[in-house]
RNA sequence: GCCCAGGUAGCUCAGUUGGUAGAGCAGCGGACUGAAAAUCCGCGUGUCGGUGGUUCGAAUCCGCCCCUGGGCA
């Protein structure tokens, strides 16, 4: 293989991403690197789809299940730890294969992030206490006193991103708009890598979304779930945000119904594909898209593609 | 076979005395730089079961037919 250091597996939940990276990194010798913000907890391996056991027996994994529930794992940490993954990998003389559903996470890889300071912990731990009781608007409102030049940017109602500016506003004295303006350094360049998106008809993503989960059901997703309650972490962090998570809980403890419970993972499941999909229209237009229907295989495509 | 209640958006339903229809859920489109499986923005997508008729005008009224429940046989 010539022309390019790895090989990125992008593409909505359910579309067979993890199958198709198994089947490349066994035939090219290579390490599959997770590039999924879920999958990387230690305790969602049934609801996060994680590969199981045999799988990593088979192949070399890095980056999955490593991360604790109660840590907040970012991008940031995850183009640090990636970048060691590749040079681990290449060390070994073995292609990384990175492969995951989280888009921000290949963008950071190829562009960077721009070069923001890590907030110290009280200080996101105060912003996102304010947020907790205080609306969005309101919030807004503040930076737009303070920060104006981001508050423009941003949407009264977009609670999320507004606290990233009031905290990178309040630990570093400067606007995020004005971080943001600086380059950041990328892990791999474009033309390193092999791209591919891969993806489904709607109707048959959504079928297998539905079917995963039931499947989850079966091996375990309740129990994964319970643990995790057990554990009595911030229902603000990170992992609880997994699919399934909320819901689960929610069934556990009587507020839903098993029917309304199942429904609602579903739903949330199907629209975060949809997003993938919108993600990738726009940020990964030098990718290769690569729509299949089932039963056909996405890695004897991506071997025509890469030409090996 | 007869009687009753219904057939309106993908689903559950609303629709005042006739003026070519609207809610919730689902869905669709979009944004995206450090908690991104998140967060946020936008959009009703419809032979009103079919067919005749009354009317300037029918989802609304009338006839016939079809379908689905329930009841009586």
């Amino acid at each position: 293989m010539s022309g390019f250091r790895a090989i990125l597996i992008a593409g909505p939940t359910a579309s067979g991403k993890s199958a198709a990276a198994l089947e490349l990194a066994g035939t090219l010798n290579g390490v599959v690197i997770n590039a999924d913000s879920k999958q990387v907890y230690r305790d969602l391996r049934v609801l996060s789809a994680r590969p199981c056991a045999e799988e990593e027996a088979r192949v070399p994994h890095a980056l999955y299940g490593f991360v604790p529930s109660a840590d907040a794992y970012s991008v940031g940490r995850w183009l640090e730890d990636v970048g060691g993954a590749v040079s681990d990998a290449e060390a070994q003389g073995k292609t990384p294969i990175i492969t995951g559903g989280t888009g921000l996470y290949f963008k950071a890889l190829l562009e960077g992030l721009s070069p923001v300071p890590d907030i110290p912990e009280a200080v996101r731990a105060h912003w996102r206490e304010t947020a907790g009781e205080t609306s969005a608007e309101a919030l807004h409102a503040m930076l737009q006193d303070c920060d104006p030049e981001m508050a423009g940017q941003l949407r009264p109602s977009d609670p999320q991103r507004i606290v990233r500016a009031l905290e990178v506003l309040d630990a570093t004295g400067r606007s995020l708009a004005q971080w943001q303006k600086e380059a950041g350094a990328p892990v791999l360049r474009e033309a390193e890598t092999a791209r591919f998106f891969i993806t489904r008809p709607r109707e048959e993503l959504y079928a297998r979304i539905n079917a995963r989960f039931d499947a989850m059901l079966s091996s375990g997703a309740v129990e994964e779930v319970e643990a995790l309650a057990a554990q009595k972490l911030d229902p603000d962090l990170p992992v609880m945000r997994a699919h399934g998570v909320k819901p689960l809980m929610g069934l556990l403890s009587g507020s839903f119904t098993q029917k309304e419970a199942i429904e609602r993972v579903k739903t949330d499941t199907r629209r975060y594909a949809k997003r993938q999909e919108t993600w990738a229209k726009s940020n990964m237009i030098s990718w290769n898209r690569i729509e299949k229907k089932e039963s056909e295989s996405f890695a004897s495509n991506i071997f025509s593609f890469i030409d090996v």
